[in-house]
DNA sequence: TGTACATCAGTGAACGCGCGTTCACTGATGTAC
DNA sequence: TGTACATCAGTGAACGCGCGTTCACTGATGTAC
């Protein structure tokens, strides 16, 4: 066993493997692994209140300051991790849709694709759908935003089930999306925020949501009661 | 204009009239205060982090230390308050249900009064069902805990539209309850945290998410897809 | 090929803040004699 | 009726902590001459 001729400071900081410092020009670099670190924090404390300025830094290997280099404040950066999630989220759904050429099929598919992304990704939602404007502006700044494309996409979706006539011609687009966004988010919001609550069996539990939406927008328009 | 005799110190504090000592024996009284005192806060700030335990020192009019003559912490005293503000929502939607003998119409009744309380006082929503179970344990120690009762309520109003022969027999009641609460849930919760999305016309949408679980409970269970 | 220098990525130390909580105390209130 | 004393409600000052953010700096890297 050879010892290593040129010996630095052997105490380990926070982390083993001190990051290599960019090269001139690359410092954008960081930009990129600050918010793959938020990524990472996020899913493994499974709490943004974890999420701090001094915990990312740390996860990079780098000091706190150094992250203002590359974002205004820490309101900034959350914006555009959320923004990220909102494209992640809107990929796996698009993707599911488009496992079948029936439009209620695939807008069950859609539900599902949603209802897993955040089972799988809790803390991400929540800092989508669950947050305090506040902390995450996700619908905030641009009609056209990353969460208002997605909402679109459903949208589409529900129109494309009008054109087929599998809905009623007279049916609103877009009050049906919501009508179901909402429906999807109560049973996934809740999964999260209430685990110790006796829920029944998740699958049964959504397929019986799903058939509810779909006899709910296959019904003709009614007269509203007072 | 005359001047008072006795001149105590004439700098206001951070609340104005001084709060009088309790009496010998009615130190209870403070506890009470310091739970309404709570309620009042969330209701005027909107804001559960800001509901230290300075700030509610402040509004009750005591140093914070006081507090803990009372509750053994700032959890205990969050616990005692979510407990309280379930048993408010479950009378709110008890009272209404009960303003109609047609199950269908009171189960509408208790949907609208559900999500009315949501919209009227979002921070206690927030409290109860959207907080993470750190800080704020709803269903956590007891089967039988304020929120339990309430679910049990909602339980009951499905099995009398069942046994009314409003909803098919072999309908699950706890299966269709938590398919409606998923429902209300979702709808008040995204009024609640994204106040800045394009949404319809809010009457319009929960006729059509009533109009929606009431068609989903009529139908016949079906096969499960696999 | 060698050297002075501007650039740029990242650091170390500190700021002021608000938080939950603890500790030894004060002083009014009621009671026992 | 008067006084010493135990009780009890509430206080003042401080603790250690983690937070977002700022500032003057260091030292490696590439470039101009």
């Amino acid at each position: 066993v050879t010892t290593s001729p040129v010996s630095g400071p052997q105490v380990a900081g926070p982390q083993v493997a001190a990051r290599a410092r960019a090269r001139r020009g690359e410092g954008e670099r960081l930009r990129e692994e600050i918010i793959e670190a938020v990524e990472r924090l996020l899913a493994r404390t499974g709490d943004i209140d974890l999420v701090s300025i001094r915990a990312i830094a740390d996860e990079v290997g780098v000091t706190p300051p150094s992250i203002y280099r590359h974002f205004a404040d820490k309101f900034t950066l959350v914006q555009e991790v959320v923004a990220r999630h909102f494209a992640t989220l809107d990929d796996a759904i698009e993707t599911a849709g488009r496992r079948s050429d029936d439009p209620v099929e695939s807008l069950r598919l859609r539900g599902r694709a949603y209802v897993d992304f955040g089972l799988a990704n809790p803390e991400h939602y929540r800092v989508l759908f669950m947050c305090k404007t506040a902390d995450a502006p996700a619908f905030e700044d641009l009609a056209d935003s990353a969460g208002m494309q997605a909402f679109q996409h459903l949208v589409d979706a529900v129109q494309r089930g009008i054109d087929a006539g599998a809905f009623p011609p007279d049916l609103d687009a877009t009050l049906g999306a919501v009508t179901i966004w909402t429906a999807l988010h109560g049973i996934t919001s809740l999964l999260i925020s209430m685990p110790t609550f006796p829920w029944p069996d998740v699958d049964g539990l959504l397929d019986r949501i799903c058939a509810t939406q779909a006899c709910g927008l296959m019904e003709p328009a009614r007269e509203v009661r007072s």
